[in-house]
DNA sequence: GTCGCTCTATTGTATATACAATGTTTGTAG
DNA sequence: CTACAAACATTGTATATACAATAGAGCGAC
């Protein structure tokens, strides 16, 4: 037996996500502050503008979020006049959809965007931060396929 | 210029942590929410019992947490008695300890928290858990670097 | 000794997040 | 056609999170 195939993960995996998660959530938090926004913000208007029109319920799934919170996060954009949730063809949907207003401000976030994540390719190391993504996207699909097992 | 070292991340880094820090914690909380906890508030239990008895400050840098938020998150655990809030040395400052109803709190909550990261160890595999324990240690260890640094 | 500076923690305010409950509309069985 | 089920989104409630502002206690300079 090889020492890799006894080894066992250490500590809380969950615990050390959520760390790494509330660091780089600051970092990407304080270049998008400069211009008013929440990293989570720019996420939901880059979604909606590459996404939209879409119905609320759809996009949650797309973005991995409840739909509940996804109702609560559109509120501040919408009130912001970035975005706008209109009816759809079935009178108890909706559809999602960003404004010009929107896309301005999201050319601009953009900018910002860039600058935050090129800070953290710096600091963490291009390399590690692809083996990242590449765990990441291998974890997410895991994830994606124990649910469309279940609901089969 | 091999492939490997023109490859630049695409999508962003923080977005797709936060969404595999959701579906994480989900799993987590699924576990815990047997038992009526809340996986960061285990997190929490944990280190106070491991640390404590420990000043607020000096618990919120070992975790990564704003202090403010520490303040926050202590409180359900307080009101249900599991942990306590007193007075340190010196009067401006506090001490954290766990209970006796904590301990045995923690014991019964160890139990799930096992259940739940082998569950994701399965879900996942072993082997991407172990990367990503690295990966993540690694670039935790990045960011505290460049505290230490500025603080030169 | 007292005025200001620093250290420590909490509260004010806003957003992010999810589960449970609710409301509204549509479709369907009878 | 009516009563019931399914689909869709929102609101109720609670916690997590951080920045800014506040409050209170020690510590030094003079």
């Amino acid at each position: 037996m090889t020492p890799k195939a006894s080894a066992k993960p250490q500590g809380c995996s969950n615990a050390k996500l959520r760390q790494l998660t509330r660091r780089v959530s600051q970092h990407y938090d304080h270049e998008m502050a400069k211009i008013g926004l929440k990293t989570t913000q720019y996420s939901l208007l880059s979604q909606v503008l590459h996404r939209g029109p879409i119905r609320p319920g759809d996009l949650a799934k797309a973005m991995v979020l409840d739909a509940s919170t996804l109702t609560r996060n559109l509120k501040p954009l919408v009130a912001a006049g970035w975005i706008t949730v209109g009816v759809g063809a079935d009178s108890r949907s909706h559809l999602v959809a960003i404004t010009e207003a929107g896309h301005e401000k999201h050319a601009e976030a953009q900018r910002r965007w860039k600058a935050a994540q090129e800070g953290l390719n710096g600091l963490l190391g291009v390399e590690r931060v692809l083996a990242l993504h590449d765990l990441i996207d291998g974890s997410l699909q895991r994830f994606a396929d124990r649910e469309t097992e279940s609901a089969s």
